[in-house]
DNA sequence: TCTCCGGTGCGTACAACGTACACAGCGATG
DNA sequence: CATCGCTGTGTACGTTGTACGCACCGGAGA
């Protein structure tokens, strides 16, 4: 990455918490640079031009400012992906009107594929970071509650909770970077990529030693259809879940 | 990163596929560095500094020969994290004896998040080529074989695997994460982190917007038992799959 | 035996990265 | 009018991935 030290940092002990900063209007006279700006810019060029294009300089340029411009906002990269983690994520929005834990998190899962598939820089980020943004908590607030109301203890709510988001991510992941995989060959097709694989997967199913696999990767019908494959593992999951808990 | 460019290199298309040529012996002669000798001190600097530390230029060190010694026998970075995630994987151990699909399934499942806390750095890998390497297919072969033998369509199969597969991703890929954002501020415990990011916490608790995040996340007694966590999950996920697949 | 020649490893070099640090200008405040 | 604190600027350093050309060696063909 780069040089120096950034152990102890902390992103904001003694200032003000980047969110409590973010929320009050325009505290300091002069003020062209905000974290709305900031924010806005860098996911427009995370979302153009990709997550590894979000450069302190690219940023700066898109801006209109010197490179170093913005460090008096965010304390550095760390910060400037929470900002732009929490300002995508406030388009996740609670599903109205539904009461049902299940149709709750299920709507926030298909929510959360679709977001990270418009914005697959969110597949790279820190997960810790992911956790304590405002709208990031928001949500789980939401998730949360609609579980609180069958009457479970603590930790079953928290690892319900957490079992399902860490399908959500992986899920979503996995899908994210074989999507930028073939992207980055050109290939636009499952098919496509298939046949482009195959001179580096010939010799490994050449050596026999995968027989299922093979069999199992080349009969399926549905294995490009990711939207399905998500589908049907909620599904499990919120199904393991409710009959675990007997909810 | 860097500069350059690496569109369409391809990973060896021309060339016999890094892994054939891993398997055979010694080609060339005078041939000092070797795709083993590469792939174990990678891992062996990740292990001990991080993923990060993993330079070609500390690597060379390493291999006590000159930076740009290496790239004679790997495309670039993506090829020595291929390597890398090849190497840890042969670890992962087929469950003896084990023929129901679930023992199988959940025991690769614990394994493997076993295997990634270990090894740190496998979190923060570029998933596609996870699936790519011998020693990841034999785990996927072996578990696919497992669900073969319930008599599903090939569909039903390669979805469950994957559900359970994105789930164990998720899953650890979160707590790496978490454990690292931990570590690099020398937090040694859930509660010490509580404290620690209070400060950062305390604004946007205080903005009474998160009453059952706050309630829950405080009142919950097993919070920091990952390791549950993870089984509780795991075993919602193998539940649903039975349940829904009907095995 | 001498000559090539392909596969290795080395050295240099470059563009781009994150960011530390000192400085300059402005608005509100005394 | 002087002062102060905050905002944006400029320069600079150390580190990264890797392109490119050269040097060397061991075995094959003459």
């Amino acid at each position: 990455m780069a040089a120096g030290k950034k152990e102890g940092q902390e992103s904001g002990t003694d200032t003000p918490s980047l969110w409590e900063r973010m929320e009050r209007p325009a505290p300091a006279p002069r003020t062209s640079l905000t974290l709305e700006r900031i924010a806005a810019a860098a996911v427009e060029i995370a979302d153009e031009e990709g997550g590894a294009a979000v450069t302190m300089r690219r940023l700066a340029e898109k801006l209109g400012v010197a490179p170093m411009a913005a460090y008096r906002h965010v304390n550095g990269k760390d910060d400037l992906w929470a900002l732009m983690i929490d300002r995508v994520s406030r388009e996740l929005a609670a599903p109205d009107g539904a009461t049902d834990w299940r149709e709750v998190l299920r709507s926030y899962a298909l929510q959360t594929r679709d977001l990270m598939l418009a914005h697959p820089w969110m597949a790279v980020m820190p997960t810790p970071v992911i956790m304590l943004t405002p709208s990031r908590m928001a949500v789980a607030e939401r998730q949360l509650a609609a579980l609180a109301v069958c009457g479970l203890d603590a930790d079953s709510v928290m690892a319900a909770f957490r079992t399902v988001t860490s399908f959500v991510h992986g899920s979503a992941q996995t899908e994210i970077g074989m999507r930028e995989y073939q992207e980055r060959h050109g290939w636009t097709s499952g098919d496509e990529t298939r046949r482009a694989l195959a001179p580096q997967m010939v010799y490994l199913m050449s050596t026999g030693r995968y027989p299922t696999y093979d069999q199992y990767a080349l009969s399926a019908t549905r294995k490009d259809d990711r939207a399905w494959e998500f589908a049907f593992g909620l599904d499990c999951v919120l199904d393991g879940i409710a009959q675990r808990l007997g909810i």
